[in-house]
DNA sequence: GTCTATAATAAGATAGAC
DNA sequence: GTCTATCTTATTATAGAC
């Protein structure tokens, strides 16, 4: 689950193992290139000669991070042509790999405190990019199941705002949520399995058709 | 609506002002003292001279701040014995709340991506002292709801979690979201507006009774 | 490729004059 | 209370030997 991708030498994956753990831990700015070589099990010197600069360093990581997270996602985007089925998987599938991928939320997190810029960037990417029909494939299956009053017609991007934001919330402010609720735990299967169907439960309501 | 506490000197103010700029643009790491000096229009000597250090004065504000935006919104609990309408105004109120105190939800993502040690700290300090009459005021009221037959059973901590996610998210990925949705403005009264309604439907729907 | 040593500078904190 | 000058340490980055 933690591999880097093949095709780099023992030292890199070595490198990009312990810039992740130290990035996610204290952020772009707050990580220590010392931190990071002792980590590696290295010195500074290496990792200068490897990456350049702690920015390339940092890009690296989480693009690498972020591409296989959503590359993961779109590649196993549900197939069933109900749209119900087609959204309680969806929910499922999203809310599944911010459970299994907990340093993306946090990388996520880092980002959007300082402004979101890389983050933009990748989306920018993304959809210029060779993504968009994966992208579209998405947008075209509720517009189209809205067509066939399949779905209520309602503003889209309010239901995403929720379905998104309801899903990530308890990943990204876990410790508060665990303080809070002494009995939640929110990396266990156990609360993602509710979650999931919750999630699904809230937003179903708001897409079925008026009866 | 920036206005720090009075009962401070002028200068105080200033620092205060200048040092809550630049921690929700750089975070509690990347904020530089000299950075902070330079807008107050003094040095950094003064700067230790009134907070003593980086970690003090990033406390002094953070915790200013958020304890000004709880008690804002814990002032202004609605009153109504309507179980509906009370959902209603609330979530209006806390929707609100986050677009006026837009700093807030700024630290709140810096200290999240921390880890949320601080936001602990408070909650911690809020649910053991003289806060405590007034967040059970809340629990109370769902749970007499609930058992008066006037909304579902329900799981009450997914349902926040939902709430607080749906309401929450459009503001800490700001940036995001606007680069997605070219046409969405967050920080519009406009926009505001919609998801409070928005946030309000889908709740309600999870709460009115199954009939 | 990997290391040691060191440069170059950035940053928090303080001393001491006024 | 406020300033200038300075200390001390941390930190990124590189030079140069092996």
């Amino acid at each position: 689950m933690n591999e880097m991708n093949v095709s780099l030498t023992p030292t890199e994956k070595k490198i990009l193992q312990a810039a992740t753990e130290v990035f996610l831990e204290k952020g772009r700015r707050g990580a220590r290139m010392a931190e990071i070589a002792r980590r590696a099990g290295i010195n500074k010197a290496l990792l200068h000669y490897y990456f350049r600069s702690k920015d390339r360093l940092y890009l690296m990581v989480f693009r690498l991070k972020i591409r296989q997270f959503f590359d993961e996602i779109f590649a196993s985007l549900p197939q069933t042509d109900d749209i119900q089925e087609f959204t309680r998987q969806l929910i499922s599938l999203y809310i599944e790999k911010l459970y299994r991928h907990n340093q993306v939320t946090q990388f996520i997190l880092w980002e959007l405190a300082q402004g979101g810029e890389e983050l933009r960037h990748l989306f920018r990417e993304a959809l210029h990019g060779n993504q968009t029909p994966r992208v579209q494939y998405l947008v075209e299956k509720f517009r189209t199941a809205m067509e066939r009053g399949e779905i209520a017609r309602c503003d889209v991007v309010h239901l995403i705002l929720t379905l998104v934001g309801a899903s990530l919330y308890p990943f990204i402010a876990r410790e508060v949520v665990e303080t809070i609720y002494p009995d939640v735990q929110v990396l266990t299967p156990e609360f993602v399995e509710q979650r999931k169907q919750e999630v699904f439960r809230i937003v179903w309501n708001g897409l079925k058709p008026r009866t």
